[in-house]
Order: structure tokens, then sequence, then C-alpha cells
DNA sequence: AAACAGTGCAACCGCGTGTCT
DNA sequence: CAGACACGCGGTTGCACTGTT
């Protein structure tokens, strides 16, 4: 193996503003794609990957930095009620976002608050600039850490492709939550048609997420989509 | 003021899928 | 058809930052 062939030194870790503007003036003249490339031919010692990456959730046009509104959290719960961990598919939805900074937002915001039965109310004061849990006082973080600490070092849900459980559970906790309230219940564009759909072989509360399932499927007003059409979407 | 603990987020990794040859 | 390669996605990790003791 003296001919072993090898392999330039791939730079890991953070970004700096230099290597930004290198892949920034780079994309802007040649265009995406080829990210392999790319670090060969702008000089960025990175991997093809971390380029890509890094555009796609920093540099590129149009990103939206800064905390989630109301407006975006809302969807980001009800996409994720309806599709599950499909961040792309959810960060679709939202203009300006990525998939990882969704995912990141719902780890570590929605997620706990779903399991804790915790939802930010309607009133600003309580949520205005997406770092609320800077204020939160001791005892109430750890009342949250027990819930993500549980969720990273339990071995059964580090499995990665057993959602389907967990999904269920926070879908049985967040449909008591959202009956409870009516923060969520209205949605003017779609009549409450109750359990029109099944989603996870559960009765699917039509009226909670209507919004988000019939934008998913370009609802007019006069189609009703049958579990088979939702099925298939998930698939 | 220092040490410690908790949190949030940027980035990495492994895997699945699509495309090309 | 099969293998190689590139891309995209979701899960996970590492670390800087912040709050608490």
């Amino acid at each position: 193996m003296e001919n072993k062939q090898v392999k330039p030194l791939i730079k890991k870790g953070l970004w700096k503003p230099e290597e930004d503007l290198i892949l920034k003036t780079y994309v802007e003249a040649h265009g995406e794609g080829n990210w392999t490339t790319v670090s060969e031919k702008s000089g960025l010692m990175r991997g093809g990957k971390s380029c890509r990456l890094r555009w796609k959730n920093y540099l590129r046009p149009n990103i939206k930095r800064g905390g989630m509104t109301q407006e975006e959290e809302d969807l980001i719960i009800r996409m994720h009620k309806l599709l599950g961990n499909r961040w792309s598919l959810i960060a679709g939805r939202l203009p300006g976002r990525t998939d990882n900074e969704v995912k990141n937002y719902w780890n570590t915001h929605l997620n706990k608050r779903c399991r804790t039965g915790k939802r930010r109310t309607a009133d600003p004061s309580n949520h205005q600039n997406g770092n609320d849990d800077k204020y939160k006082n001791k005892s109430q973080r750890d009342s949250q850490t027990t819930c993500s600490t549980s969720q990273k070092s339990n071995p059964e849900e580090s499995d990665g492709k057993k959602e389907q459980k967990e999904e269920n559970t926070v879908t049985d906790t967040w449909m008591q939550d959202a009956q409870s309230m009516n923060y969520y219940i209205e949605s003017p564009m779609v009549p409450p048609c109750s359990d029109a759909f099944l989603f996870n072989e559960k009765p699917f509360i039509a009226h909670c997420d209507s919004l988000v399932l019939f934008e998913s499927f370009g609802y007019n007003g006069e189609e009703m989509y049958s579990q088979v059409d939702l099925q298939s979407f998930m698939l």
C-alpha cells in the first residue's frame, strides 16, 4: 500500500468570516452545485458537505435570522404534527428558514414545551425575542432538562427510526393540549371538519391541523382528501 | 471572582436516494 | 444492471455562552 493516496487536509470547525466571503463569492460566481470541487477551486480547505451546508444555512440570499415569530412557531408545531421530523419539508413552508434551524428550534424550544404541556401564550411579553429560555430560573430549566436529557440518553430513543412511538406520545400530549386551548383551533379558511383523516392510525383532529393539512395539499375549498391521499403523501 | 451546570446552535456524520456512466 | 459519485436529510455532537451557586 505504498501508493496510498494522500487525502487533502479537510478543515473542520466553525467557519471564519474570510471563509464565508470566499465561499459566497465563489458560489455567486459559479452557481450552486459541484460542492466537492468548490473547496479545490475556491481554495477553501473544506469538504463539499461543509460548503454546501454553510451556503444553504447561512450564506445564501434571503436567509432569515433571529427568533421565530409566533406564526412561524405555530406553523412548525402543526407541520410537525402532520409530517413528523421531516424538517426540510417543514422548513419549506417557512420562507427564509432552514431545516437545520427548524430542527434546532424544535429540539430546544418546542419539543420540551410539547412534552411538558407548556406553551407560549398569546401574551407577547412571554416570548418576545426567541430567547425566552434565558429568562427562566433554574427550577424551571431543571424540569425541562429532565425531558431533554432523557431524550438524549434513552437508548431506546437513540435508535433513530423509532420516531413513530415518540410521535404518538407527542401527538397525544399535543392533542390534549390543543383541545384545551382555543389558540390553535381557529382557522378561518377551513370549516371544522372533525375526524376526516387518520394520522398514525389515530383520528386526526382536522380542525386543529387543517390549515397545515390543506395548505400541504393545495386545498381549494371543494375537495376533501382521503386517508389514502394523506398516507401516500406521507410516504 | 471562580467554578460549575445548563442551554442553544453551528457543524459533523452516516445513510438513503438519485443520476450518470 | 451495477458501481461510482453527488446530493440531501435527519440525528447527533461539540463548544461557546449564560446563569447559578
